[in-house]
DNA sequence: AATATATAGTTGTAGATTCAACTATATAAT
DNA sequence: ATTATATAGTTGAATCTACAACTATATATT
């Protein structure tokens, strides 16, 4: 592929898509039944027991309408449930099942390993760099 | 939202998605019926007038699938044709209709000024980096 | 020439994305 | 207290995505 003169934006597609494929192998090789974005949803449940979905949409970046049907979809397959927070009615607290435990601890591991893999033959400093402007690229759209 | 510490194909994906969100709004101010994929895929058309869907699969990073259904998509709103190539009859060579040479002309500029105001605010040789870094990911990663 | 293999494109299916419109609950303003 | 506004979450419709299986044509091998 002819990557010199592709536009930025097309770029961060492009990563973002084989990144994507990249992890998705793993998970495969885990024998899981899971997808990125299943997967992209559970890591802030994992970090926080009882979260509410909002708060799953402003850690994962996700738009709260997919954040409603990944959680249906977890919700389906026994990995999560749905708890109403008891002070405030309009909260869903979202909950591991004991099978969504026993997934995440297979996962997890994984996500570092493929963190490392898409760093190998990365200079340090310039991967720094290109987190720093992307999250300015994000800051300066994000309004 | 908190991007600090936030992974970077996470934040692959956020920059990805806000990035096609500007797009669009500018694409609708404009006065245009035309999704920011169905965009991407009309770049390299309009680059090459006659292009197959092969080649388009290779400038634009999406799936075949995908583009078999964007072209239809397209060919539906009267934007393209495909026409079977003479010489090699599995290729279907892709063509701008009048129509979607004007919506091209009009959106063309466009694509011009958003890769401006992304870069705003950025300093450019870090955003030289941050490319090299991406088309680096992207080679590690395209296997 | 016959067979095998590679390439271009399509289709089915399941899941994800966006937008806009909607319900329900909570909080602020008068 | 009533009304207005904000927040959390859901639903419908159209589009996009990935994977696998498929058709059709082209090229290589024997």
């Amino acid at each position: 592929m002819e990557l010199i003169n592709t536009p930025f934006p097309v770029l961060l597609g492009i990563a973002h898509r084989l990144a994507e494929r990249k992890f998705m192998q793993i998970i495969d090789q885990l024998g899981l039944d899971l997808t990125f974005d299943q997967f992209m949803v559970l890591v802030p449940i994992w970090k926080k027991e009882g979260i509410s979905q909002q708060q799953i949409v402003e850690d994962c970046g996700k738009d709260k309408t997919s954040v409603t049907r990944i959680i249906t979809t977890l919700e389906n397959k026994n990995i999560l449930v749905r708890i109403k927070d008891s002070k405030d009615g309009r909260l869903n607290n979202i909950h591991l099942t004991k099978n969504g435990k026993k997934i995440i601890d297979k996962v997890h591991p994984v996500m570092q390993e493929t963190r490392e893999y898409l760093k190998k033959n990365i200079n340090e400093n310039d991967f720094n760099i290109a987190r720093t402007v992307i999250i300015q690229l994000i800051e300066g759209l994000d309004c």
